[in-house]
DNA sequence: GTCTATACCCCGATAGAC
DNA sequence: GTCTATCGGGGTATAGAC
């Protein structure tokens, strides 16, 4: 149910999809998925939040906290762009469906949306400290090269011009040079 | 008519808004809006291109064709941060609702869409053969430099932090170091 | 745990009076 | 040009049989 949801509300988004077309996806009647969520709102929520929960034990498992800024800002990097590509359609419900969320459960993926974010700010801030970056404003860098890097999924496809391990350094030589000290 | 389905679709998206809520904010019955749109698809339709329009004419109306191309790129980072920021609701629904277009409305979009970042491309190109600007794709560079401008509409709040001034300036000094031979 | 059936409600769009 | 009324359909969620 959660793959053929997750897979219906990308295509169509959360509102224009019916709780009959999930279940005809998935094989059986709509009254049938009530057994696997409480409602329709639920099985959104659910879907966002193991995303984000993914996301940051991926993240965490990448153990990249005894390295300089530079190497860890290209593990941010390398890691925000793979992770990413592996997961569109989970990235676009997570983008595009948080306001469709109650207040309640937009709070909590903000919350975790807020922990990502601040994962990158620390190592701005590490880099900032030690004198190897230079930006104005570390929350703004953060912001700014999350939203560049994530933009990767709006036109990337895999076997098309460039593969993913060129966008990657591609996106790398622009990340590091926007931020460094001395690029 | 407009205005009310511009505000509603931006809040609660295309899908989840129906005709009769955008009649009781204009203050009439649902039936009189067809008066003004033959449907509902041919209404999100027009917002989203009257927006383009208006892009691409305010693009154009800042005339920076015969300046150098760094002087170019600096026009283009504070035109888009400042265009987008007035119209934070067109911004959105454009992004968000590509998938509630039927497949010739998406066309139309897409290609305007087009324009606008192959005016940034050009702008690329330029300082590339001029040897100001050191990027290894002229077309992802541009992908990536309105992915990350855009993303300022995520966060963006008048009277907040700081000023649109400041957040200019913020991200053309980022702009310009991610692209530049020597930053 | 899945089914059928249904309660209750809203949808886009149109017809025809005024 | 706006209204009321309505067509034909689909929405979420639940009840109760099996």
């Amino acid at each position: 149910m959660r793959e053929a949801a997750l897979s219906l509300f990308s295509r169509h988004g959360y509102a224009a999809v019916s709780m009959r077309q999930i279940a005809k996806e998935v094989g059986v009647q709509a009254g049938a998925l009530y057994n696997y969520t409480p409602d329709k709102q639920t099985l959104l929520f659910e879907l966002m939040r193991s995303h984000m929960d993914d996301l940051l034990s991926a993240r965490a498992a990448t153990g990249d906290s005894g390295q300089d800024a530079m190497a860890r800002l290209e593990a941010f990097t390398r890691f925000h762009i793979h992770f990413h590509s592996q997961r569109p359609d989970e990235v676009f419900i997570a983008y595009m469906e948080l306001r469709n969320l109650t207040p309640e459960n937009f709070e909590v993926i903000e919350g975790l949306r807020r922990q990502y974010e601040n994962g990158l700010e620390d190592i701005l801030s590490a880099g900032q400290s030690d004198g190897v970056f230079a930006v104005s404003d570390t929350k703004i860098a953060a912001m700014a090269v999350i939203a560049m890097l994530t933009g990767v999924n709006t036109w990337f496809q895999e076997g098309g011009r460039l593969s993913l391990e060129e966008v990657e350094q591609i996106y790398w030589d622009m990340v590091r040079k926007s931020v460094a000290a001395n690029p």
